[in-house]
Parts: structure tokens; sequence; C-alpha cells
DNA sequence: TCTGTATTTCTAGTATTATCGAAATATGAA
DNA sequence: TTCATATTTCGATAATACTAGAAATACAGA
């Protein structure tokens, strides 16, 4: 998951999913959001997809993508137990403040 | 930062480095706890320092990495800031219970 | 200075990833 | 069925990244 965000393409993507969550995207309102070419957009949605970070449904000729917030959530847990709990580098506070 | 932490290699670092947080380890000591080939090794932790993920700093012979808290701290944030926060798409409360 | 150990740099081969135009496929509507 | 639109697949190229052996460099101690 780390590698599929760490593409600035795919990044820019999950931001744009998520402030359009929980309704999500079709792909031709990514592209014009994004100005990625189609086939290069595909390239990446199908890889944002085959990391499970994304959800597709049909709906008629569009394609419609939404943030699989349960993947993210799984990654932010994961880096909140490597730098908070399991090795308290970070201090948790630091993160939940921003919550409030 | 992502892109960084997205390589096996480069992710097991980080981890352990955590785990010996705050003194760090030496190169010899990553390189024996991983198994990973000298050469290889210096070119992950060099990425890791150009991204900023670790700092270094020689102990005579022995260079002593650590893991940059306060750039996790950043990544967590940003996670956090995008999916919490900006987004509200996942609960706060599925994380910080976490560190309770 | 010489020696041994730690680490990096050099070099190069291989593999993976990114990019995108063009063609193909999928769907709905006329 | 034909058309128009949405999206993917194909195919090819370029760019990056991974890996690691061998040589070079850095340092400390004798």
């Amino acid at each position: 998951m780390f590698s599929a965000m760490g593409n600035d393409a795919r990044l820019r993507i999950m931001r744009l999913l998520l402030t359009a969550h929980p309704e999500g995207l079709v792909v031709s309102e990514i592209q014009d959001e994004l100005e990625i070419p189609n086939s290069t957009l595909s390239h990446h949605l199908d890889k944002l997809r085959s990391e499970d970070l994304v959800h597709v449904r049909r709906e008629g000729t569009f394609l419609r993508y939404t943030a699989n917030t349960e993947a993210l959530q799984e990654l932010l847990q994961f880096l909140y137990a490597e730098c908070c709990t399991r090795n308290k580098a970070v201090k948790p506070q630091s993160i939940v403040q921003i919550c409030k």
C-alpha cells in the first residue's frame, strides 16, 4: 500500500477520492480534474484497485471509484502501531489532537 | 516518503530502527539482523536518508542510524488529516483507541 | 605507517514501473 | 443495428529502481 501511495499521480487520485467521499467519482471526472491521459489513469486505477485501496462499481457506461476507507484505516493503524504503540517513538497526542 | 516506505527491505529497516529507538543501530547490526548485502543495504539507507526518514551520525568507524520520528509523525499526521480530519472518511476512534 | 574492520562507491545486469497513443471493448440510446 | 461515449487493453518505449560483487575509502589501534 505504501508503494501504491508512493506515486504522485496515485496519491493525487486517492486525495481526490477522499475529498469526494463517500460518493466517489467516475473515471472521466478524475481525468478532468487531474488531467492524466486515459490509458495512464486506467493503469493507476488498476494498481490502486489491486492493492485494495479503492472500490469500483459500474454505473451504466461509467465506472465509479471510491476510496476504500477500511484499507486506509488499516494503513493508519499499522503506522500508528509502529510509531506510537509498539515502539513509542511518536507521542500519540501529536496525532490525536489534530482530530479534536 | 510513502515511496521510500513502499519497498520491503526499507520497511523492514524502518521497523527495526523503531524497535531499537531511540538508540538506533549501526550498519553492521542492521546487516546482521536483516541479512542484506552491504552495498544493497547502503543504497537503501541512502534512500531513507535522502527522504529524511532516518538520521545518521558517525561513531568512530561505525555509522549509527536512527529513525527520524519527526518525519514519521509528519507522515502520520498527513494520513490522519487526509482520512479523518479533512475528509472524515475514517473514524478517529478506530485509530485512537489503539493507543490507549 | 601498517593492518583490520566498517562502510560506501563503482559498475553493471536485471527487473519493475511509468507513460501514452492507438485500437479494442462495453454500454446505452436512437 | 448503428452511433456516441466511457473505459480498458495493447504495444512499445523510456525511466527508475533493485540487487550485489568488487574496489575504494574512512577510521582506529598497534
